[in-house]
DNA sequence: ATATAAATTTAGACAAATCTAAAAATATGT
DNA sequence: ACATATTTTTAGATTTGTCTAAATTTATAT
């Protein structure tokens, strides 16, 4: 078990949610994580989260000073990856396998990402066929580590009259995916973006050739990637 | 959620896993299980074990008195059978749409058994195909804790010269599991015993007609129905 | 029947993960 | 710069699940 990674890192279920909300806080910004704003992610108290912090900086997941917020070390980011990958992959199983829609999907991966077995997670990759998106066209990490990027960009940022693919959710929160389904919107779909409304911010758009109108709160919600 | 078993019982990993031992090893026997003997399976101490009992008779789940051991309540026993259930769809999934070999499926089931959703199992249920035994032979619990019953016999209990098929094992050892598939020995093969030893109850058979030789601790632990 | 052995429970301790309430450090506004 | 607000940490408590060591109950054997 030598160059098994979770072998010496041994994470609790608490840990690799921690380290997941780390992750995802600091992605994109370069400073650290507060602990509010961890508490925030976590739905718990900012005195747990310091309890938790100090935990995994003594495991050496993360880098820590007192009242200066938390980050990911290499370890640390590696073992978010890992959770990462296996709560996408799981996912992506639910859909396609077990026809979940893509709005129930989430609890239930919340669990099976803590599953501890390398030869689970690569043998459901294969049965998949080694997806690179999950069903909310979010990328799913690489063994590795790597994340194959979509350059993707909201529907909200992009200019009046260009064309793309439909490839991702930003908020993939039950209602909003719903609010999609009932709209007849759905990623790999065409779109295109006729108008633009100074006054609200909203859009006009054709989805597949259907015009529709998306407000601002849908379309900055709506990932696009340019055709 | 009304009518949903779990989420008036929603038990921790570790009381699921003692709902288990305990149904396993009151299955047969009317009498109560021990404390030694639940320490033993669940390989902890007594005193962890008594401490467990009382949090389980708190809720409902067994009948305690103390120094008379514990049994299953008719809602322990409810609750034991659909960890079971869940662990052997699971083990049926690994082996059936991952590949595994029924010798390494047990500790990832382990797990696997342990994530709520009923949802989840339902389909992958149907996903399999509604099995009726797991790998190792064991019947798989339907959703209302009714067991398939397989009227199978030890291989060392059938008479001579009788014919069957040979439909479980009762020790799932990685090592015994092994030793069957090097002796081309596995579940659905025709068996027909040949001969008994008196001396070490050894006994000589025809596995889909080949001749072999096993000893009495082989044959104490294969599961053959008669035909 | 009584001594001894075995099984079981109690007492007291610990680590993990959480909480509330209070204290300390940092940030902000004039 | 200083008062106030916000953020963060500490102190102390709780629950779950485990442990060791000691006490107690039940079983067994002469
Ligand atoms: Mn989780
Ligand atoms: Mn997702
Ligand atoms: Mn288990
Ligand atoms: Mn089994």
């Amino acid at each position: 078990m030598y160059f098994c990674l979770n072998y010496y890192y041994r994470m609790t279920h608490s840990e690799e949610n921690y380290l997941k909300a780390i992750f995802h806080l600091n992605k994109g910004g370069a400073k650290a994580v507060s602990t509010n704003a961890l508490a925030g992610q976590m739905k718990t108290k900012p005195s747990s989260v310091t309890d938790m912090i100090r935990r995994l900086a003594e495991k050496g997941v993360v880098h820590y000073k007192k009242y200066q917020g938390v980050s990911l070390t290499e370890k640390g980011s590696r073992l978010a990856l890992s959770v990462i990958r296996k709560h996408r992959l799981w996912e992506v199983f639910l859909v396609e396998k077990l026809s979940f829609s893509w709005d129930e999907v989430h609890e239930v991966a919340e669990q099976l990402e803590h599953i501890k077995s390398e030869q689970l997670i690569d043998r459901l990759d294969k049965l998949l066929g080694f997806p690179k998106f999950d069903p909310h066209g979010d990328p799913i990490p690489a063994k590795d580590g790597s994340l194959p990027s979509g350059d993707k960009q909201l529907l909200s940022n992009m200019p009046l009259h260009s064309r793309g693919i439909c490839v991702g959710v930003k908020d993939s929160s039950s209602a909003f995916l719903k609010f999609l389904d009932k709209n007849r919107i759905a990623l790999g779909y065409r779109i295109e973006l006729m108008e633009k409304e100074e006054f609200d911010s909203s859009v006009r758009v054709l989805v597949e050739g259907e015009p529709i109108h998306l407000s601002h709160q849908i379309a900055s919600n709506l990932y696009v990637k340019k055709i």
